[in-house]
DNA sequence: GTTCTAGAAC
DNA sequence: GTTCTAGAAC
C-alpha cells in the first residue's frame, strides 16, 4: 500500500463485499475532515482507505492525479475510500466522481462550517501535515471559501450529507460507522440549508411522487429543487397585451391546479424579460427619445435571443412610452411575436397578467437599494429580503449604463408566486435635478448612457439565456408521466447556479469612486468625471493636475507629465503622491501601453523622492511605491509611502487593506504588467475588509489601534515577496534598492 | 477621500 | 461604562 494511504486498523485486511464507497469531503482546511475520516476508521465494520493529497507524495504533499490513482486502487482492492483533499469546487471534484460505477457509490459528505472556526483552527493548529497552520492558514481559507461552489447531486453524487456543527459531523460519523459491508444509504441530499426544501415538497406533491427516503436517514432529509417550471406549452397573451391584437389563452384547469398546490407560477416556454422603459419615469428622460432608443435597441437585440422574448410593460393603458414604441415598432416590421408591449405591473405578471416572464428588469438606482418609488420599490417589495442581500453580495452600486444580473434567491415570494429566476438591475441617464447626477438636458450623453443601458440589459439577459439554455423546457419535465427526479435536479441545479457569471455590465470598465449621493442634488464636474461618476470630493488631484498653477503652495515638483505633492493625509510619516498630468487617465484601469514611458517617469520620480527622504531625513526609513487598485480619487497617482505607517490619519481597516493587500499594486509589477500584457491587474476591493495582519511578520489583529500598537514595535523583517524586485526601497547603500 | 454617529463589541 | 467599526452624509 502507498504511503499516503491509511488502512482502517478495524478493517486492514478486509475486502469490501457489498458495494463500495467512495466518500468524498469537502471543506475548508480546518473544518474537521481528517479528524472524521480518523474516527470513522477507528470504529466502522468496513474496510477504509483514506486518500489525503497532504501527505500523498512520500509523506509530503502531493498531486490531484497521485489521489486518483490512489483511489483507483483502492477501490479495486475492495476497499471503500474517503478523499481527504478540500474539493470546494466542482472541478477539483470530477475526476473523483467518474471512480463511481454500478459497483461504487460515490458520496459527498460537506463540512460547511463557519469560516471563522475554520480559521481559527487552521491558524491554531501545528504539525499540518500539509503545513498549512498558522499566520498564512487565514488567508489561504479565506481565498478557498470565497470559490465555494457547493456539491449538487448531478456531479455524480448519489448521496450528500451536509454538516454545519460538529454534532452534525458526530452524526455523519456515526452514519458511516454504522454501515455493515452490505447496507446502503439512502440516496439524496441531507441536512441542506437552503430554502428550497419547502419548494420541493410542493413540487414532488404536484408530481405525486414524495417517496421519503428511509433508513437510516437523518429526518431533515430533503432532495435538491427544480427552479420554477415553465409549465405551460403555448405563449400567454392572455390579458392587455397591446397592440396587435394576438388572441389571449387561457391557462388550462391542470396547470392552474398545479399553480395552486406548488405555488409555483406556471408560464410559456419561451424566455421572457420584462422591462419597464428606463429613464422615462423619475429621471424624466424625454419619451420620444427614449422610444427611438428602446426601438432601436430591440430591433439590434432580436435577432440574436433566438426564441425568447422582450416585453416592454407598463402600469398604465394610456402610457405614452408603450404608444410611441408600439408603433415605431410596427413601423420597423420588429417581430410581434419577439417583441411587444404589455399594460401590467411588473410584479405580478404571471398571477394578474398571465404572462409569464422568468427575467424581470428593474429601474433601478445608483445604490441598488430598494425604496424610491415606481418600479425599484415594488421590485424589492415583492421580492422581499433575499433580493437585496443577493444584490448586495454582487454589487454595491451601479453606474448609468450599467447592469447588474441578479439570480433571485429560491425562497423570494416573486421567484415563488410568479416564477421570476432573476432580475436585471439597469440604472439609466438621469435628467431630472431633483435627482442625482442629473445631466442637465444634455441629451448627447443621455442618449448614449440609455443605448448602454439596454445594451446592458439585452446583454446580461442573454447571459441568462447562455447560461441556463435557450432550450430547457421544465414544462415538459412537470407534466411528463416518466419525469425523473434526476432529470429535474439536474435542470434546477442548471437554473439555480450561482456564480459570477452573472455580473454583467456594459461599460468597460468599472468606475473608480462613488459617485455624489445627495438625491436633489446635481453633480458638479467636468463631463467626464460626470460620465463616469467621479464627485466633487474625489476631483481635488483631477483638478491639481490639470491647473498646477492654482495650488502652488502644495506642489513638491512639477514637470511636464508629473507631479508630485504631499498626500493631504498621510498614512505614514512620509506619504507622498506622484500624480500623472495626462487627460483620460483617472485609474489603473485607464492604464494601457502606451502609458508605459509615464509610468517609468512615476516610479522614477517616486524613487528619487524616496531616496531623498532616506538620505536626508531617516535613514532607517523603507518605502513602497504603488497604486491602489480601485482608487478613490480621479488621476491616477502613484503613492510613495514609508512603511511606519505611524499616522494618526490611519484609522480604519480600509486605510491598512488598501496598502497591505494585493490591492495595493506595487509599481515595479504594474510596469512590468503593462509592458508585458499592455495592461496591469486590478485586484478585488473586497481585500479591502480582509482581516488586519502586520506587514511585517504577518500576526492577525482584532482592531486598528491593537494593529498600530504592535507595529510600533515590529522589527520582523518583511516578507520575502515584498524584498523581491525592488519592491521596497531601502536605504541607498542597502543592496536592496534596485530600480525596475 | 473625511467626518459623524449609531450601535456593536468589549 | 468605553472603545471601535461601519455606514451615511458630505
Amino acid at each position: 500500500m502507498d504511503m499516503d494511504l491509511d488502512d482502517s486498523s478495524a478493517a486492514t485486511s478486509g475486502v469490501q463485499k457489498g458495494k463500495r464507497l467512495l466518500v468524498m469531503l469537502v471543506g475548508a482546511p480546518g473544518s474537521g475532515k481528517s479528524t472524521l475520516c480518523e474516527n470513522v476508521m477507528r470504529a466502522s465494520k468496513r474496510p477504509w482507505v483514506r486518500v489525503c493529497q497532504d501527505i500523498i507524495g512520500n509523506g509530503k504533499s502531493g498531486t490531484k492525479a497521485q489521489c486518483l490513482k490512489s483511489a483507483l486502487s483502492a477501490l479495486d482492492g475492495g476497499k471503500n475510500v474517503f478523499i481527504d483533499r478540500c474539493n470546494l469546487d466542482k472541478e477539483q471534484r470530477t475526476e473523483f466522481v467518474k471512480l463511481g460505477s454500478p459497483q461504487i457509490d460515490v458520496h459527498a459528505v460537506v463540512l460547511d462550517l463557519p469560516a471563522q472556526l475554520c480559521i481559527s483552527r487552521s491558524v491554531k493548529r501545528i504539525g499540518h501535515e500539509g503545513n498549512l497552520q498558522g499566520g498564512k492558514a487565514a488567508a489561504v481559507v479565506n481565498r478557498m471559501l470565497q470559490k465555494k461552489e457547493l456539491p449538487k447531486l448531478n456531479e455524480g453524487f448519489s448521496r450528500i450529507m451536509f454538516c454545519h456543527n460538529d454534532a452534525e459531523i458526530q452524526d455523519a460519523i456515526n452514519t458511516y460507522n454504522a454501515l455493515g459491508p452490505f447496507d446502503d444509504l439512502p440516496r439524496g441530499c441531507f441536512g441542506e440549508r437552503n430554502h428550497e426544501t419547502k419548494i420541493q415538497a410542493g413540487i414532488m406533491k404536484f408530481m405525486k411522487k414524495i417517496d421519503a427516503p428511509s433508513g437510516t436517514v437523518p429526518k431533515e432529509s430533503s432532495v435538491q429543487s427544480p427552479a420554477p417550471h415553465q409549465s405551460s406549452d403555448r405563449t400567454n397573451h392572455k390579458f392587455d397585451r397591446q397592440g396587435d391584437g394576438i388572441g389571449s389563452t387561457n391557462l388550462s384547469e391542470k396547470q392552474e391546479k398545479g399553480n395552486k398546490e406548488t405555488s409555483i407560477c406556471p408560464s410559456s416556454d419561451i424566455p421572457t424579460l420584462a422591462f419597464p422603459s428606463i429613464s422615462t419615469a423619475d429621471f424624466q428622460f424625454d419619451h420620444d427619445k427614449a422610444s427611438d432608443i428602446i426601438v432601436e435597441k430591440v430591433g439590434e437585440f432580436i435577432s440574436k435571443l433566438g426564441n425568447a422574448r422582450l416585453v416592454l410593460v407598463d402600469l398604465s393603458h394610456g402610457s405614452k412610452i408603450l404608444s410611441l414604441v408600439k408603433a415605431k415598432a410596427a413601423r420597423k416590421n420588429i417581430d410581434s411575436s419577439k417583441f411587444f408591449t404589455f399594460v401590467g405591473n411588473i410584479v405580478n405578471l404571471s398571477t394578474k397578467g398571465g404572462l409569464c416572464c422568468s427575467v424581470i428588469a428593474n429601474a433601478a438606482n445608483w445604490r441598488l437599494k430598494s425604496g424610491g418609488g415606481g418600479v425599484n420599490a415594488a421590485i424589492f417589495n415583492a421580492a422581499g429580503a433575499d433580493l437585496e442581500a443577493a444584490t448586495r453580495a454582487r454589487a454595491k452600486m451601479l453606474h448609468p449604463g450599467q447592469a447588474l444580473v441578479v439570480p433571485l434567491p429560491s425562497a423570494s415570494p416573486l421567484y415563488l408566486r410568479e416564477g421570476v429566476t432573476h432580475v436585471i438591475h439597469v440604472l439609466g441617464p438621469n435628467m431630472n435635478p431633483q435627482r442625482p447626477n442629473c445631466l442637465d438636458n444634455d441629451y448627447n450623453e443621455g442618449c448614449k448612457l440609455l443605448r448602454q443601458a439596454y445594451t446592458s440589459l439585452f446583454e446580461g439577459f442573454m447571459s441568462i439565456l447562455k447560461m441556463h439554455g435557450n432550450e430547457l423546457k421544465p414544462s415538459q419535465m412537470l407534466r411528463g408521466s416518466d419525469c425523473h427526479l434526476d432529470n429535474c435536479k439536474q435542470d434546477s441545479d442548471q437554473k439555480n447556479k450561482r456564480s459570477d457569471e452573472y455580473l454583467l455590465e456594459n461599460s468597460k470598465k468599472s468606475r473608480c469612486s462613488p459617485v455624489d449621493t445627495r438625491d436633489g442634488e446635481a453633480v458638479k464636474g467636468n463631463e467626464r468625471s460626470r460620465a463616469k461618476g467621479w464627485s466633487s470630493w474625489s476631483q481635488a488631484l483631477y483638478q491639481i493636475a490639470m491647473h498646477p498653477e492654482r495650488h502652488k503652495g502644495d506642489i513638491l515638483e512639477l514637470t511636464e507629465d508629473v507631479i508630485v505633492i504631499k498626500d493631504c493625509y498621510p498614512k505614514a510619516c512620509k506619504h507622498l503622491l506622484v500624480l500623472a498630468r495626462a487627460e483620460h487617465l483617472d485609474c489603473l484601469s485607464d492604464v494601457h501601453e502606451e502609458h508605459l514611458e509615464l509610468l517609468r517617469r512615476m516610479h522614477g520620480v517616486g524613487l528619487k523622492w524616496a531616496e531623498k527622504f532616506l538620505q536626508e531625513d531617516d535613514p532607517s526609513l523603507v518605502f513602497r511605491l504603488g497604486y491602489h487598485s480601485v482608487p478613490s480619487m480621479q488621476q491616477l497617482h502613484l503613492h510613495v509611502i514609508s512603511q511606519d505607517f505611524n499616522s494618526t490619519h490611519l484609522k480604519n481597516k480600509k486605510h491598512w487593506n488598501s496598502f497591505n493587500t494585493a490591492f495595493f499594486r506595487d509599481s515595479v509589477d504594474v510596469i512590468e504588467e503593462v509592458s508585458s500584457n499592455g495592461e496591469a491587474g486590478i485586484h478585488d476591493e473586497g481585500l479591502l475588509a480582509m482581516e488586519l495582519r502586520c506587514h511585517r511578520c504577518r500576526s492577525a489583529h482584532p482592531n486598528i489601534p491593537r494593529l498600530k500598537w504592535h507595529i510600533g514595535s515590529c522589527k520582523a523583517a518583511f516578507p520575502v515577496a515584498l524584498l523581491e524586485n525592488g519592491r521596497l526601497v531601502f536605504r541607498p547603500t542597502s543592496a536592496m534598492a534596485t530600480k525596475p
